[in-house]
DNA sequence: TTTTGAGTTGTTCGA
DNA sequence: GTCGAACAACTCAAA
């Protein structure tokens, strides 16, 4: 009688349901990985997701043998991959916790019916979200569409769920399965190693996101709401990975930042607080939309959009990939991203805007973009997110919505410490003139030690022209709809 | 059933 | 420099 744990995405110990539900029943335990690529189509991680799942595993792998088991490693399609493993080991349970992407769900549940079939017993657990997404629902019964109800509506339905303490020991079987060797799996990039400034800025597992929630929570929460625009200032809590492949939980986050709260403030959700949690909600929410949405990745939800005029723009796409737009904050940005992993949300906003409403690049283009660099990239926050900016989602940003950049990083950025970091070459501008180093008269550009179009390029739109072609294009959408609809 | 109030994150223009 | 209005209706959610 053993039972297998199959992990996905809560790789961690503490706070995970399904596996104290196996460690529970008194039996062996099989922990089991299985690098899934062939089931997830066109989802399969990325390259900077696929750098951070290699130092997750690795952690996680330590501290399953710290309680005296293994983690096993497989490849392949995740049903066969199980038939295996229960026949090689005569388990006769299997326990996960769910995951929400459409692939996911159908796959899973053709794999509980394929178990059940058998006489194996499937169970499947929430690690992942305060609430299931079929939890939280309007009086009549639909799932929500706009975030302040939800949000309402989600802490109506009272406090999280309490996490529990990871388990002491999980019993081991007598005879392990096989288990690939990580390394094998190549998730770490070689020739070239791109993933240096990953290394410098990120330490992916369970430890490491109690560590980063812990400095959160002593100080920086409560100047949240402050501090979480200015993208100079290390105001956030940078767990979007840690939380993206389940090291930490919702439960776990919401639990530390209220107790922190009360224990000096005295009050259980002072303002930093909620705004803080609030994101979190934001979180859940999109992965509610998902849930409800399966084709929110690859379709506007409003579906005038269909037939949006997106330009084929190469050139423009590329610079803003490079972060050589010549709009600081947009280079800064995107810079910030290929060389960490990760771009602050104010910025993340700043650069969308730019692709969907300066250049009218098709959002899905930005979407597989930050798909492959970032380390937290996730399928619902990230879908949910770029249909937002470009105004096609749930709850979307009013389409005469354009981010200008240059006021976007004087109001965020005023001192120019996040362009001076990720842009060196224009360091030495004042700062009333590093936002916009094509105002600077040729003195200062000299002075600065700037060559406009040599050293740092000229502006690859103009933003005035670009606002208004904007605002066209999507009152073109609008006279369609009506004339469809009529 | 109908009505009512509200809806993450902005910008520009003109007074 | 600061402030309020306009930008555009529409859909959502609850009363």
């Amino acid at each position: 009688m053993t039972t297998i744990f199959w992990l996905r995405r809560d790789l961690r110990l503490s706070d995970n349901p399904a596996l104290n539900a196996a460690v529970a029943l008194g039996r062996p335990v099989i922990a089991v990985y299985i690098l899934d690529d062939a089931d997830n189509g066109e989802w399969s991680p990325g390259g900077a997701s696929r750098w951070w799942l290699h130092g997750s595993l690795s952690a996680l792998s330590s501290a399953i043998k710290a309680r005296g088991n293994r983690l096993i490693l497989k490849t392949g399609s995740a049903l066969t991959v199980i038939d295996k493993l229960l026949t090689e080991t005569g388990a006769t349970s299997v326990y996960w916790n769910r995951r929400y992407e459409p692939w996911a769900t159908k796959r899973d549940e053709k794999i509980k019916t394929a178990l059940k079939d058998k006489g194996i017993e499937a169970r499947s657990f929430n690690a992942t979200l305060l609430r299931e997404p079929w939890e939280v629902n309007t009086q009549n019964g639909y799932p929500y569409k706009v975030f302040t109800p939800f949000w309402r509506a989600l802490r109506a339905l009272g406090e999280p769920i309490q996490p529990e303490p990871a388990p002491i020991r999980i019993q081991a079987p007598s005879i392990f399965p096989q288990s690939d060797k990580l390394k094998v799996w190549g998730l770490l990039p070689t020739a070239p190693d791109w993933a240096g400034g990953l290394r410098d800025t990120w330490k992916p597992g369970e430890e490491a996101a109690h560590s980063c929630i812990g400095e959160f929570t002593d100080g920086a929460v409560f100047d949240y709401q402050d501090k979480r625009n200015l993208p100079g200032v290390s105001g956030t809590s940078r767990l979007s990975p840690h939380l993206h492949f389940g090291e930490i939980s919702p439960r776990q986050i919401w639990k530390a930042v209220v107790s922190s709260a009360l224990a000096r403030t005295g009050s259980l959700m002072p303002g930093s607080v909620e705004t803080y949690l609030s994101e979190i909600a934001w979180r859940e929410f999109s992965y509610h939309l998902l849930f409800h949405f399966p084709e929110l990745p690859s379709k506007p939800i409003r579906n005038e959009f269909s037939h949006f005029q997106w330009q084929d723009d190469p050139e423009g796409l590329s610079a803003w990939k490079r972060g050589s737009t010549g709009f600081p904050i947009v280079d800064a940005g995107m810079r910030q991203l290929w060389a960490t992993g990760w771009m602050h949300n104010r910025v993340r906003m700043i650069v969308a805007s730019f692709l969907v409403k300066d250049l009218l690049i098709d959002w899905r283009i930005g979407g597989e973009w930050f798909w492959d660099t970032l380390v937290d990239a996730d399928l619902a926050s990230n879908s949910a997110s770029w249909q937002w900016v470009a105004g096609c989602g749930a709850d979307a940003a009013p389409y005469f919505r354009v981010f200008n950049p240059t006021l976007q990083g004087s109001k965020f950025d005023p001192n120019g410490a996040y362009v001076r970091e990720w842009v060196p070459e224009l360091a030495k501008l004042p700062d009333k003139l590093i936002h916009a180093p094509w105002t600077a008269k040729p003195i200062e550009l000299a002075d600065a030690g700037i060559e406009l179009g040599l050293n740092y390029p000229s502006p690859i739109v103009d933003h005035a022209m670009a606002r208004v072609r904007a605002l066209e294009r999507y009152k073109e959408i609008k006279a369609g709809r009506f004339l469809v609809t009529k």
